[in-house]
DNA sequence: TGGCAAAGTGTAAAAAACACACTTTAGCCA
DNA sequence: TGGCTAAAGTGTGTTTTTTACACTTTGCCA
């Protein structure tokens, strides 16, 4: 075991799986690599990790470039270090994922990083082991926002028990039943009703939530 | 983002958080580190991932080295990489957790390394950031386990009831209601009870029990 | 004003989790 | 050899949680 042997180290990249939640679908951004190798595939947004920046901040960085927002949700997913990962070099990613609500994130933005966003359920063969990293982000994702109420960082803040139903469905890939999932919500005092209502998705109209963290805080229970 | 620029590469180590099972408590591999920085404070094992392999296969070495054992039950914890966590030079760590039956590992070995083992609830200040792997690892070892039936691998392959209930309170961290474990354990028909009986802790003597791999895989329900 | 589409609402049955205490056995030692 | 000890082994009733299930309300629009 030899320090400072130049021959061990290797670039280091950080690689983003950003999900939004739009139409009822659970989504991921990707885009066509712009540089060899891998030219024209379909890939993760990612960058390098700088020599003055920490592996996170990389990321947190990344992710502003692409969106131009801060403080996203955002999670490690895991070092990816297949020593042909790259067909070029030799380089490390770590994966990150994060949650956007798609309203925030500027569409012309988007585009001029020529990202889409893809259904997690039909995405395509991606650049070297993305796929994997999606995989991966998508099941830690799913066990994270079954236990903790990070699901609404994919909403708007004010939302419909519909939507986070959908949501929810999306994410779990399964139905759930409105009454029962309406009657779990309603045992979670810091999902706030409001009094206003939405009128966009139903003639009705439905009574907007909120999430209410300082109440979460007080009360961390939450399961869904 | 630019590529092959020499100034954002980065030294990659791996550390092993290396779990044992051992007079009822769950325990930690640590040692005095042999180099500088650091030398003298307690740390992890780890090594450098070199050149040639993945950074997994870098983890399995190490874990080889320290232990002689392979095929160890093996998950990466995640990255560590902050500028300054290593006082000497930028050097990102990919964290990796194992579980040995502390009963092949040869003592000898074990000493020639220097390690010990000590209780996961008493661990001592560590090395840089190692503290936090063992505290991530924890958490994420403790999930696996309720989850997958890998906590035989830090038992011996026959082993009693008992000594698992003893491990899953350990790994838990909460006593268990005996009756309400065992009546669990007899609804997995793969962790088969066998003619033979233990005697080393107690006069009546218990059964000795083995977990059977392929009847998991035919009917893949674990839950503790 | 009838039809439509989404919102909203409660109860009963089934399953899972939990609480709980005594009997059996074999070795040891007085 | 008989009594003590220490660990093994064993079921039932209660509570909690999870699941299944269908009709009414509302407001818009044709």
């Amino acid at each position: 075991m030899t320090y400072y042997n130049e021959h061990s180290k290797v670039w280091l990249s950080v690689d983003c799986i950003i999900f939004g939640f739009d139409e009822g679908k659970l989504k991921v951004l990707i885009g066509k690599r712009k540089m060899d190798p891998g030219r024209g595939e379909w890939s993760l947004y990612g960058g390098f990790v700088g020599g003055e920046e920490s592996v996170d901040e990389a990321a947190s960085r990344t992710l502003f470039e692409l969106t131009g927002l801060r403080n996203l949700f955002m999670r490690q997913v895991g070092a990816f270090g297949k020593v042909d990962r790259d067909p070029g070099e030799r380089v490390v990613s770590i994966a990150y994922y994060a949650l956007i609500n798609v309203n925030e994130y500027d569409e012309a933005l988007r585009q001029a990083h020529g990202q889409i966003w893809v259904d997690v359920n039909e995405i395509p063969q991606l650049y070297s082991d993305h796929n994997e990293m999606v995989k991966k982000a998508r099941k830690m994702m799913q066990q994270k926002l079954a236990q903790e109420p990070v699901g609404f960082r994919l909403l708007p803040s004010l939302f419909t028990l519909t939507q986070l139903q959908k949501l929810y469905e999306a994410v779990k890939g399964e139905l759930i039943d409105k009454r029962n999932f309406r009657k779990r919500i309603k045992e979670m005092d810091f999902i706030e009703k409001t009094e206003l209502i939405d009128k966009t998705s139903s003639k009705r109209g439905a009574y907007l939530y909120r999430f209410n963290k300082r109440m979460y805080n007080e009360d961390p229970n939450f399961k869904l």
